[in-house]
DNA sequence: GGGAGAGATCGATGTCGGTCGATGGAAGCC
DNA sequence: GGCTTCCATCGACCGACATCGATCTCTCCC
């Protein structure tokens, strides 16, 4: 526990203790684009099924396991794409979405822990 | 990759493949709130300067390094506190934060990953 | 008591994000 | 060609959130 009194004369605004900020502004950024496609119900949930899944996971039972509308899923799958977590393979009428092979390390850690 | 003529005759929504979602809702909702917390710039570096410090930081010393203004600090902080990521203690004027002690291990392993 | 400084809260404002209905485009089937 | 189905996109709506100035509370010091 610090002791006030003695460290009271020296704490002068951004002279005494500048924190160092231990991350590039480029790594918040992209940590911070993953943790957003990441903070919502829905979407960690689709992260969890496809993380899970052994197959390809068609769209069109993500619209039937959420009770969201068509469109608010495809909102959601798209952010997770947007954010590089998912890929999609089009087969036919159907699109069929799965987790990215090539995720950062980062990336991937924070989904094993999450997941 | 999965040939969807062979597949096409049962895939019935919601009867086929009901994707299991292997997670609870309460752990969803949990997990979503601190992702929330951090998924913010200025409320990740604090966490980050937080993690790296090795003794508690004067709320002061984060008005002087971020260009934000003092109410808008303090809203961060308040977020961070509110999530259970970090502790306040209050010595004589100053405000001083540091992570909560007991954090649940899978918001810290999401900190070790992120920071 | 009175002044000064630190920090939390309030109220207002502008932007972002989740949600939906409607529409569009592509593929399969008759 | 015409119809159907699946999915993405668009436009709109509404609630949530980041930000700020103003204010309040608390503590310290004279």
């Amino acid at each position: 526990m610090r002791i006030v009194k003695a460290v009271a004369p020296d704490r002068v605004k951004g002279v005494s203790w500048p924190p160092t900020i231990p991350m590039t502004v480029a790594n918040v950024e992209q940590s911070v684009e993953v943790l957003k496609a990441l903070a919502d119900p829905t979407r960690l949930q689709m992260i969890g099924v496809l993380k899970n899944a052994s197959e390809p996971v068609c769209i069109c039972d993500f619209t039937a396991a959420f009770d969201l509308s068509q469109p608010t899923i495809s909102h959601h799958m798209a952010k997770l794409r947007k954010a590089g977590l998912v890929e999609v393979s089009k087969a036919g009428i159907w699109a069929y979405y799965r987790l990215a092979h090539r995720l950062e390390p980062k990336t991937r850690a924070l989904l094993d822990v999450l997941v």
